[in-house]
RNA sequence: UGGGGUGUAGCCAAGCGGUAAGGCACGGGACUUUGACUCCCGCAUUCGUAGGUUCGAACCCUGCCACCCCAGCCA
C-alpha cells in the first residue's frame, strides 16, 4: 500500500538532476542551515524537506550548520532543540554538524584577501549616511568617499577594527561593487561589521563579525555544498553569493536555488510572534500544544509520517502561496487512522442503565485493537448494567438526521448489543443526568443474532471499570481571517500586544474532569500509543473547520488512585 | 517608479508545441458494529489579460494587469 504512493518530484530536483546529468557534480551535498534564534516551526519542516530530502533523494549528504553569525539573536538553547526536532521528524545530518561560527577564521582570511584584491574596502560612514547614499529603488546610489582607499591603508584599518580599536557601528568592510547598479543588494554592501558581544560558540575572540551575504557563500563553497536551497527573498542576493564565491576563488561553486516558504492558513508562522507568545507568557513555552512548532505540534498528536506527508503533498514550487490547514489535519487523520490502536473513552460521561441487565453481573467482550488489522490484537471490556455514553451522543428532540441515541430509538453499542432508550430521567433543573435502556440480549456482536443494523453505533465503558482521568483538549491558536488582512496591508511594527493576541482564538484549551476510559489505558507506558482515544473524534468549529481534538495523555491521563 | 520573481479550480500543484495529472476542500451515491474509514461518481471547453506566430499554444513572441521580494552595520 505504502509504495503505491509515490514520492513527488519538484523543480528542485529537476535542476539538482540536469546538474549531475551534465556533469557539474559529482554527487549531491546539501545543507541545512537555521539560525539558531528560535524553535523549528511546521515550516522549517519544509526547509528539511528541501534541504535534508534533497540529499536523501540523490543519494547524498547533508550538513546541519548552525547560521549564527549575529551573536545578538542566538542562543544555545536553541540549537539543542532544534537538533531534537530535526531527529523528531526523522532526518539527520550525515554529512555532519558545523557551525557557520567555526569558519570565522577563514572568513577573516578571505576578507583581507579581497581588500588586497581591490574588492573590499573598509567605510566610515555613519549608517544613516551610507542609507542615504545607498540611492533608492530608483535613484542610483553615490560612491563612498572611503571607497578608493589604498589596499594598505584598509587592511591595516580591517586590522584594528579586529583588535577592537573602534566601537560598534564606527567602520564596516564593504563589498566594492557598483552604487549604481539597479539590484540595490549590489550596492556595495556590508560584509563585516563590529559587534562587541561574546558568541556562543566562540565567546570573546571576535569583535567583527561576517554578514550572512559574506559569510554563506563562504560556508557552502568550503563545505563542499553543491546545492544550497533557501527562500524565494533571497533571489536578488544571488548575484551578490555568486561573486562571493568568485572573488573568494574557490574551485567548486555551489548553486543556491530558491523555493516559496510554507505559509499556513490562519496560522502565525513568525517566529517574532511565537516567541512573543512565549515570553510573554501567553503559551507555557515553545512546545505547547496550542504552538506551530514542531515540538508543539508532537504534543498535540501529530506524527512525523503525518508531517512529513503533508509536506510532500504541499508541493514545492515558486509561487507564494498558503496552504489550507485542512490539508495537514487530513494527514494527521489518514496517519493515525492507520495506526493508532482504538480504545474507548468518554468525555463528558452521560449515565446508561440497562434495566433488563442483572444487577452485579457482567459479560467479558472481546474488542478488536484495529478494524482493519487483525494483527494489532484484542482487548477484553467488561458489559454491565450500568455505562457511561458520551452527552453529545443523546439527543432527547432529535433534529434532523439523528442517528445515535435518542427516546424510543435503537442504537448499536460498540462490540455489544443494541439498546433501545426507553426512559430518560433529569434532575430538578431539567438536565438529562440517566437514560434507562433495554437491551436486545440476542444481538450481542459476533453472535448469531447480530445481523440486525440499526443506523448509529456508540463507543462507552462500563462504569464499574472504568478509569476517571482529566483531558485537556488543544486547539491551535489560530488567527481569524480577518487579521489576515490586515497583516497584508504590511506594516512593519509588531501589532500591540493586546492586538496580536485578539486576533487568537481564545479558549484554547478545554480542560474536561470526570472524562471515563476503559482499563486496559491505565497499562499505557507512554501517551503516544492512545492519541486517537475515538476515531471519528474529531468536530466542526463555527467556521467549519474541522480539528483533531486529541486528548493529550501524557500529562493528562490521570488513573485512579488505587 | 529601478531590479528580481510569481500568476493553472475554493486551497496547493503537475504540465516544458499535440488538445488541462494528482491531492485537499466541496457535492452526490454505496458500504459500515461509531455518520469515521473505505469505495464509486461529479467538480477548469480552459490556464491573469489582450493580441501575434503555428495545422495545432497553458507552453513560443509582444503589450498590458495583479501580487510578492529588495533601499539592515538581520538572516
Amino acid at each position: 500500500m505504502e509504495d503505491s504512493k509515490s514520492v513527488r518530484s519538484n523543480f528542485i530536483w529537476d535542476f539538482v538532476q540536469q546538474d549531475l546529468d551534465a556533469g557539474r557534480c559529482q554527487s549531491v551535498h546539501t545543507r541545512l542551515p537555521p539560525e539558531p534564534n528560535g524553535w523549528l516551526h511546521i515550516g522549517h519542516a519544509k526547509n528539511i524537506y528541501v534541504n535534508a530530502g534533497t540529499a536523501e533523494r540523490f543519494g547524498g549528504l547533508c550538513n546541519l550548520r548552525f547560521d549564527d553569525t549575529n551573536p545578538a539573536k542566538e542562543e544555545q538553547e536553541f540549537v539543542d532543540g532544534i537538533q531534537a526536532d530535526i531527529r523528531w521528524l526523522g532526518y539527520d545530518w550525515n554529512g555532519g554538524l558545523f557551525f557557520g561560527s567555526s569558519y570565522f577564521d577563514e572568513c577573516y582570511e578571505l576578507a583581507e584577501k579581497l581588500i588586497r584584491d581591490g574588492n573590499a574596502y573598509v567605510c566610515d560612514l555613519p549608517q544613516e549616511e551610507m542609507r542615504r547614499m545607498r540611492g533608492t529603488l530608483t535613484q542610483p546610489g553615490q560612491n563612498s568617499p572611503y571607497r578608493d582607499r589604498s589596499v594598505e591603508e584598509n587592511l591595516d584599518l580591517f586590522r584594528r577594527m579586529r583588535a577592537g580599536e573602534y566601537p560598534n557601528g564606527a567602520r564596516v568592510l564593504r563589498a566594492k561593487l557598483d552604487m549604481a547598479s539597479p539590484n540595490i543588494n549590489m550596492r556595495d554592501p556590508a560584509l563585516y561589521r563590529i559587534l562587541h558581544m561574546p558568541h556562543h560558540q566562540t565567546g570573546d575572540k571576535w569583535c567583527i563579525y561576517p554578514m550572512y551575504d559574506f559569510a554563506h557563500p563562504i560556508q557552502d563553497a568550503l563545505e563542499g555544498i553543491t546545492h544550497s536551497m533557501c527562500s524565494l527573498e533571497y533571489e536578488a542576493h544571488r548575484p551578490l553569493y555568486d561573486w562571493v564565491v568568485e572573488v573568494c576563488g574557490f574551485p567548486n561553486h555551489p548553486r543556491q536555488i530558491e523555493y516559496a516558504r510554507l505559509n499556513l492558513t490562519r496560522t502565525v508562522m513568525s517566529k517574532r510572534y511565537l516567541r512573543k507568545l512565549v515570553e510573554e507568557g501567553y503559551v507555557r513555552g515553545w512546545d505547547d500544544p496550542r504552538m506551530p512548532t514542531l515540538a508543539g505540534l508532537r504534543r498535540r498528536g501529530y506524527t512525523k509520517e503525518a508531517i512529513r506527508d503533508f509536506i510532500e503533498r504541499a508541493g514545492v514550487a515558486k509561487a507564494d502561496s498558503v496552504v489550507d490547514l485542512a490539508l495537514l489535519e487530513h494527514c494527521i487523520r489518514e496517519h493515525l487512522g492507520e495506526v493508532a490502536p482504538r480504545a474507548m473513552a468518554v468525555l463528558r460521561p452521560l449515565k446508561v442503565t440497562i434495566t433488563n441487565w442483572p444487577e452485579g453481573e457482567t459479560k467479558a467482550l472481546t474488542l478488536e485493537n484495529h478494524p482493519a488489522h487483525p494483527e494489532m490484537g484484542t482487548h477484553e471490556a467488561r458489559f454491565g448494567r450500568t455505562l457511561y455514553i458520551e452527552q453529545e451522543d443523546f439527543m432527547e428532540n432529535p433534529t434532523g438526521k439523528f442517528f445515535r441515541m435518542k427516546p424510543g430509538g435503537e442504537v448499536r453499542l460498540k462490540g455489544a448489543y443494541i439498546v433501545r432508550c426507553d426512559e430518560v430521567v433529569k434532575d430538578e433543573a431539567g438536565n438529562v443526568v440517566e437514560v434507562r435502556c433495554t437491551a436486545d440480549l440476542t444481538s450481542l456482536s459476533c453472535s448469531e443474532g447480530a445481523g440486525r443494523k440499526v443506523k448509529g453505533t456508540l463507543h462507552w465503558v462500563n462504569a464499574d471499570d472504568a478509569v476517571p482521568f482529566e483531558a485537556r483538549l488543544y486547539e491551535p491558536l489560530l488567527r481569524d481571517e480577518d487579521a489576515i488582512e490586515e497583516e497584508a496591508e504590511g506594516d512593519e511594527a509588531v501589532p500591540d500586544k493586546k492586538d496580536f493576541i485578539a486576533r487568537l482564538n481564545p479558549n484554547s484549551i478545554t480542560v474536561l474532569t470526570g472524562c471515563m476510559a476503559e482499563p486496559w489505558l491505565t497499562d499505557a507506558k507512554d501517551g503516544d500509543k492512545f492519541q486517537f482515544l475515538r476515531l471519528g473524534y474529531f468536530c466542526k468549529d463555527q467556521d467549519g473547520f474541522v480539528f483533531n481534538r486529541v486528548v493529550e495523555l501524557k500529562d493528562s491521563f490521570k488513573p485512579a488512585a488505587k
